[in-house]
DNA sequence: CAAATAGTGTCTCTTAGACAGTATTTG
DNA sequence: CAAATACTGTCTAAGAGACACTATTTG
């Protein structure tokens, strides 16, 4: 009869020790043409609070990875399909939660507009959407994860052209500046720009046609 | 009487949620003139194992940060008293420890070849250092962890200089380009890394005496 | 043809890297 | 003076950014 597997180096049982509860808490970034990086808020449970707005999130459930309960709530808060949740940060503070002792696991899910702004319009009394420097005075650490969110998102489109593959293939030079303006908050010249990312998208040989102006070459990601 | 405060969004109490237990495992890094970096294993409670050898690790204690339950571990296994942790991953595949549900928080801490030499001349059945290259076949994700600590100093080190404040003050540009020969597992310009760093540092006007060769400015971090 | 958009040639400025020189010490 | 180490001047090549020019479409 070996018990060894169930302790630890301290030789406690690991059936013994308290546990914290895990948690998720995710910023939803959406690149915006025209407002730039927005991030998803959403109505918390006790509605006379101050701070009723928050980001969305959840407990981690029994068989389930941090992924899936990122995907979960989004899916539960705001009605949303997202993808790829990277993480950020574990944030720890043993008196951070008044409701116990929660880690929570800070992830990061980039969307297209388009994904998001038709969930956003079917529930305005739920679900919101903010300029990510407008988002401040969140609960708990939201706040930090937003920043964290941000950086980490614009980091990695200066890196490399749409790393999330958040356009629709094929796809002009033109919509992959836009994406990366709504991105990095700032207007991108087109000639540098285009030097800049070229060299790791693949052409299709086709052109756009019936535009106004010179018919422009359409890529696909690599 | 209200006991929202005890419940999540789904309305299921906390105290009912099956809960993870939380570890934090570690690679301690430390960067040798000669052996470019090196990184710390301890012998495995389970000593008949293949895998006998892993990266330090405990669990997470009630009250406790991740980061001090790391400074924890080290003290108890290796006898080492470390500074800074910082967080790489967690690592959640559900089924990834066989003892049960158990995330893990990777960690990397650097230390400085004069603290880690000793300890680990002193315990040599418990304690082992290896160089990062060849510490693979870990068990669990510690290879991984190995690759994203190596990944996460380099990068850090190549950024700006000595950033973990490694080497004792006043140093000499030759003392700080060894270090960092020693991070970056290669050989670097005096002149070239000069001219790098140089911005950085703060020059303490002193310069070193007796030694042979023309005396180094001797200089502080910022 | 005007307006609009796509794409390129090229100039400038900065920076990284390499090399070779000068400077200052010990023995 | 030789050897060793510290530091600097300068050349070259590469890259980022800016600007102006050419190219091709719609209306």
């Amino acid at each position: 009869m070996s018990t060894t597997a169930y302790r630890d180096a301290s030789g406690r049982r690991l059936v013994d020790y308290p546990r914290p509860s895990v948690a998720v808490d995710t910023a939803v970034l959406t690149p915006n043409p025209s407002e730039g990086l927005q991030v998803l808020l959403v109505r918390r449970d006790s509605a006379q609070r101050k701070d009723a707005w928050a980001l969305p999130g959840t407990f981690l459930h029994e068989g389930e990875t941090l992924a899936d309960a990122v995907l979960r709530s989004l899916e539960q808060k705001a009605g949303l399909r997202g993808q790829a949740p990277r993480q950020l940060h574990v944030f720890d503070a043993p008196e951070r939660d008044d409701r116990g002792w929660v880690l929570s696991v800070a992830h990061v899910v980039l969307l297209a507009a388009d994904v998001v702004r038709p969930v956003v319009a079917a529930r305005p009394d739920d679900v919101r959407l903010r300029p990510v420097e407008d988002a401040t005075g969140l609960p708990f650490d939201h706040d930090d994860i937003v920043r964290m969110a941000v950086a980490e998102v614009r980091s990695s489109y200066a890196e490399r052209p749409d790393p999330d593959r958040l356009l629709l293939e094929p796809f002009t030079l033109r919509d992959l500046r836009r994406l990366h303006e709504a991105v990095a908050g700032e207007r991108l010249q087109p000639d540098v720009f285009r030097r800049h990312v070229k060299d790791h998208l693949v052409s299709t040989g086709e052109m756009t046609r019936g535009s106004v102006g010179r018919p422009a070459e359409l890529f696909r990601h690599t």
